[in-house]
DNA sequence: TATTGTTATACTCTATAACTATA
DNA sequence: TATAGTTATAGAGTATAACAATA
């Protein structure tokens, strides 16, 4: 042994790190989302709202806050643009006067197949080397990650 | 065939998007990075600064630049901190009086084993529940996907 | 007293581009 | 004219917490 061994850690970050890969990863998804999103008139937070509010309708505004992770201004300023856009429509809720039942309308379930469109094509774009099998092996690991990383936040 | 199969897309974005567990993996690994940074006295833009130098020095600040994806003016404050912490300095190009050359001083070199300490741990704690073999596959097909990408950016 | 939702305000971050110095 | 680096400044985005209404 000349050398002593201490390659417990890669040596290089950019190409043996996980969470940097995963970084690059992301930062460019949001620029490729974005410029998606752009011709239908929509950010990238009022959609996150739109399909939380799509697959998840009826519910109120700090549901979907809760299922996103995002804070309640942010949730009621997105659903200002949805609603001025007529994708959705806040209605009273019946069981209680402070809040809102929050649903798509019918030009908001029209938008649907566009949005999931979006999501097809930029997902697409980044399993574009991958094999299928590959490509379903990876959303395996990555939905055991992300279950593990929900699993810590309730602990 | 009852119904026409349309399960081109998945119909939950949540579960089924490689893009949208990606990102979710990415904006928790932020949180995490800067809390582990924090103590070390150090943000994330300057984390990344610091571990290009500490691979590639010595270098100009564009080249940081270049290898981060990120605009000068961002290295140029980054290193305004490591420099004030005594963790890079910025020396005269003999070979161009209008560049500097980069380089991490002692204090530099001798945080390089927190800041890999903290790659390690973040790295470890995203792949908590992969056995090594899937860890090593992950790896494989993110590796891959970054090519992709920077291939598609050369084009 | 706690919850739902909204909004004002302050703060931070980002980006643009103008600038100096040099090639 | 182009490149290296810095900086001012404007704009966007973010967060905090104060607020009204209801439970």
């Amino acid at each position: 042994m000349g050398r002593k061994d201490v390659k417990t850690t890669t040596r290089d970050v950019r190409t043996g790190s996980i969470g940097w890969m995963l970084k690059r990863l992301a930062s460019r998804l949001d620029g490729d989302m974005n410029a998606r999103l752009a011709p239908l008139g929509l950010e990238l937070t009022s959609f996150a709202v739109m399909m939380t509010v799509l697959e998840h309708s009826p519910l109120s505004q700090v549901a979907i806050a809760d299922l996103l992770g995002m804070p309640a201004y942010k949730v009621s300023r997105a659903l200002d643009h949805l609603e001025r856009q007529g994708f959705v429509a806040r209605s009273p809720d019946p069981a209680s006067r402070r809040a809102h039942v929050i649903a798509p309308t019918g030009a908001g379930v029209a938008i649907a197949p566009d949005l999931y469109a979006v999501v097809g094509a930029v997902n697409a774009r980044l399993a574009e080397g991958l094999s299928a099998e590959e490509k379903a092996l990876l959303i395996t690991l990555l939905t055991r990650m992300v279950a593990a990383q929900a699993a810590r936040d309730e602990a």
